[in-house]
DNA sequence: AAGTCGGGGTC
DNA sequence: GACCCAGACTT
């Protein structure tokens, strides 16, 4: 036997806590206790809680709505073709989210339903174990603690654990599990877990948490020791590179624009993109060396032919800081080749992700806000000096 | 166990 | 700038 798991503090004050100071947000279940358990749609649950993760509450409230709006049950997002699911998905980043969203909408209707396990819900693409417990319990009211960054901070705390994340998740995931022990947890399951979520994220929160207001100021051996802001600890991490692309931006005399399908994994999968190089390491690539990327290669270029614009656009990935030129040209109406396709203006902006959207204001006229349309006013060094390009 | 995978808000 | 966010998946 290990050393034995510390006792987590009691469920009570916390759930008290929660039924007066919860978040009102547009997913939430709340089933207060004696009262009858109201509907839970599986589907609003397992959804918010994809868009929820790596993304904060309130970049995810109007995405959910209008997702909601869209595709409002698992049928109708099974029954969508990929396009529109990604196109909606667009900006919201960490697409695998999206493809494996749309993938377990399929299965879910083969089989006829949500799986109501947390075992089931762990075998469908893109519920991991995090996930799997979260729906399990605010959906199903099954008796698990999904361990989120919350919860990792709310418990490394509780027990002033100083081991680094993410091994310090050894610890603190055993200990978590110990609060469905109680009584007081497993009478409200799905309640008891968004009452720690609530916790971190306004209490118990990474800098300044505010203590005084805690129901468990009495219980936390970090407050105790005066470390509480200094947890949890977390492994440094790896330096970001630098890449740079070349991108090419074609119009045809409707004014539309030619985009690429990238490949179904990967950085950006299965998103569209403003045809260009590959992303390199080192320098910035020159016209000319880009050249041999251009699509539409034997199409005949109106006027001078590729015009590399002035500027760069900066996005910064997870792991990258990527670095891109554009260049533009007009060329006549003709078919998209392969694996491409001609969108409005409006239409591609929409679709495009963030990286891709911040090459559109380098383009003459801009194609920088809105409704695809002009931007007012003229790019010149005040619009140059937008946030994402330097001139 | 470490890398890959977005984007935005915050201090 | 650095950090964080209701993480999943691959190797």
């Amino acid at each position: 036997m290990p050393d034995a798991i510390p006792d987590p503090p009691p469920a009570g004050p916390l759930l008290g806590w929660y039924d007066r100071h919860r978040r009102t947000l547009p997913w939430r279940v709340y089933a207060p206790p004696g009262e009858a358990r109201g509907e839970r749609d599986p589907y609003r649950i397992w959804l918010s809680e994809v868009m929820l993760q790596q993304t904060t509450v309130a970049t995810v409230g109007p995405r959910y709505a209008r997702f909601l709006a869209r595709f409002p049950d698992v049928r109708a997002l099974a029954g969508a073709p990929w396009e529109e699911v990604a196109a909606e998905w667009a900006g919201l980043g960490y697409y695998a989210r999206a493809r494996n969203l749309h993938a377990a909408a399929r299965a879910v209707v083969a089989r006829g339903g949500f799986p109501d396990t947390e075992a089931g819900l762990r075998e469908l693409p893109g519920i991991g174990a995090y996930t799997a417990a979260a729906v399990a319990a605010i959906a199903f009211d099954r008796p698990t603690v999904p361990v989120d960054g919350n919860v990792e901070r709310v418990v490394s705390r509780l027990l002033a654990i100083r081991e680094p994340l993410p091994g310090a998740r050894r610890l603190i995931a055993p200990a978590a599990a110990r609060f469905m022990e109680q009584k007081e947890a497993r009478a409200r399951p799905g309640d008891f877990v968004q009452a720690l979520f609530d916790l971190g994220a306004t209490i118990c929160t990474p800098r300044r948490p505010a203590c005084a207001l805690c129901p468990w100021r009495g219980d936390c051996a970090a407050q105790r020791l005066g470390i509480q802001e200094t947890l949890p600890v977390k492994a440094p991490k790896a330096a970001r590179g630098e890449r740079h692309g070349l991108h090419f931006l074609a119009r045809d005399p409707a004014g539309r624009l030619l985009l690429r399908h990238r490949p179904p994994e990967g950085l950006l999968g299965g998103m569209l993109e403003i045809p260009g190089t590959p992303w390199r390491e080192g320098a910035p690539w020159s016209l000319e060396e880009a050249l041999p990327h251009a699509p539409l290669p034997g199409a005949p270029l109106l006027g001078a032919g590729w015009r590399l614009r002035p500027g760069t656009a900066r996005h910064g990935f997870t792991h990258m800081d990527l670095d891109m030129r554009l260049a533009e040209a007009a060329v006549p109406e003709s078919p998209a080749p392969p694996g491409m396709a001609w969108m409005e203006p409006e239409a591609a902006r929409a679709a495009l992700p963030t990286a891709m959207r911040r090459l559109l204001p380098l383009a003459e006229p801009p194609l920088a806000e809105g409704a695809g349309g002009v931007a007012s006013g003229g790019t010149g060094a005040r619009g140059a000096r937008r946030k994402g390009i330097q001139a």
